[in-house]
RNA sequence: GCCGGGAUGGGGUAGCGGUGUAUCCUUGGGGACUGUGGAUCCCCGGACCCGGGUUCAAAUCCCGGUCCCGGCCCCA
């Protein structure tokens, strides 16, 4: 048999039905907040996502040569999308609200809540600097948190590149790039390293960790930090999930500028639910005008892993109808009952089998069917229709127009 | 790309050099039952991941690969 490629995932009924109500609450929310849907390729060219040159990022990237010999890739993230979007129109009225809900790939070993091809919802804001549309977009990203359920088992993280910035100046460390390192991997490493990575910066112990506390807000005067904290007031204002400020976000992305944010579990024990962030200037460098952004991405495979853990992921098989057929004359009329239970919003299954009545009423049954519709000669003579309740037993003749009622309330 | 641990019918498993037509449960199909149920009984279908090697003999031991689970790197 054929196996299916590394990292990729098949979706049967059972999960998809649930992944499809998860993906319709994420958009509602979106469209609830005023957010129009948009949407782009499945293939870029690498081009593209020069602005994060290297060999580490072509390595995690599913890129290939197309027929033409151009060096393509599949889509790994959304946001180079976006700004090419926004970059080549320059008659959208600003600011804009957008979100797409699709598929990203890249080139990575499979892991944890991480695969080769995944969903994401990306949600943005473009064209506004002000901390309001931070709030705006971080209020949608915990109210999708709630509507999932998840309100109260996850956090949202904050913190901010240019207030880092401040601090870096502030404590004269000449090398960034370890210290965002050090914060970023704070849990992960060991003492050693720990101490190693500290003296390389050249400040005290207790002075590092009053970063990583967050205490060293407390002796510092920063625009930066009003503004943080302003977005966490207001956060805290509309009232969806924790938030905490925490210095240890950094996030890998070049082109995050100032607020950064990551929701968790609140035990941490999973990858970060979403993550996002202000990124001020990826439009303007891609020759388009000047226009802030702030937006977030969120993988469909942590918010799973972290529904299942939770006991959140049940089956959604909206199926309750089923017509069972016990003769020729029940078949023909078959076609005009189901074609009016369907017209009517009644979700209606039919047999499609030559097995006999009691095969057929077994099926429903197993299938987890409430009500099963018998059809036959007696039906089709009498102009009713018998309905049997499959979990009681209990088994009524009625008129079509009754049991469009009966069904359509049940 | 690197490092662990795995892989036996659709799902879950037993077997860990010979006793084998590979165990058990479950699931699927059919029948007993041509207008009424998931029970019962009967019948049927379905697996040792792939390729090499060791051996008289391999599901079992060895090597390589593939895939799965997890971790590292990286994280969009």
């Amino acid at each position: 048999m054929p196996e299916r490629l590394r990292g990729f995932r098949d979706f049967y009924p059972e999960d998809q039905e649930i992944r499809r109500e998860i993906f319709d609450t994420m958009r509602d929310e979106c469209r609830k907040f005023g957010f129009r849907e948009v949407d782009g390729p499945s293939i870029e060219s690498v081009d593209l996502y020069a602005h994060k040159s290297g060999e580490e990022i072509m390595a995690q990237m599913f890129n290939f040569m197309d027929k033409g010999g151009r060096e393509v890739t599949l889509v790994p993230e959304f946001t180079p999308t976006l700004a090419r979007m926004v970059a080549s129109r320059k008659d959208l009225i600003k600011p804009l609200k957008w979100y797409t809900l699709a598929k990203f790939w890249r080139y990575e070993e499979p892991q944890s809540g991480r695969f080769r091809e995944f969903y994401q919802l990306n949600a943005d804001i473009l064209g506004s600097d002000s901390l309001h549309a931070d709030v705006e977009v971080l209020n949608l990203a915990g109210s999708i948190m709630k509507s999932l359920g998840l309100g109260s088992k996850v956090k949202l993280k904050i913190s901010s590149r240019s207030l880092l910035e401040d601090i870096i100046k502030y404590l004269n460390i000449e090398k960034k790039d370890t210290l965002y390192y050090l914060l970023d991997r704070w849990v992960k490493i060991n003492e050693k390293d720990k101490e190693n990575l500290i003296g390389e910066l050249g400040i005290s112990k207790e002075k590092l960790e009053s970063i990583i506390t967050g205490k060293i807000i407390n002796e510092l005067k920063s625009s930066n930090l009003d503004r943080l904290m302003k977005i966490m007031d207001e956060f805290n204002e509309y009232g969806t999930i924790k938030i905490e400020l925490d210095l240890k976000i950094v996030r890998g992305l070049a082109y995050y500028t100032s607020t950064v944010f990551e929701i968790w579990d609140l035990e941490e024990k999973m990858r970060a639910i979403m993550g996002g962030g202000r990124y001020d200037n990826i439009i303007s460098q891609m020759n388009g005008d000047y226009t802030p952004a702030v937006g977030f991405g969120m993988g469909d495979a942590v918010v799973e892993n972290l529904l299942k853990r939770e006991g959140l992921w049940y089956e959604k098989d909206k199926r309750r109808v089923f017509i069972s057929i016990a003769d020729d004359k029940g078949r023909k009329y078959s076609y005009y009952v189901s074609k009016m239970f369907r017209e009517n919003g009644i979700i209606t299954d039919v047999n499609v089998t030559e097995r006999n009545l009691g095969k057929q009423i077994e099926y429903a049954a197993k299938m987890g069917f409430k009500y099963s519709i018998i059809l036959g000669e007696r039906e089709f003579s009498n102009k009713n229709v018998s309905i049997r309740d499959l979990i009681t037993g209990e088994q009524w003749s009625m008129s079509l127009e009754e049991a469009i009622n009966k069904l359509k309330n049940s």
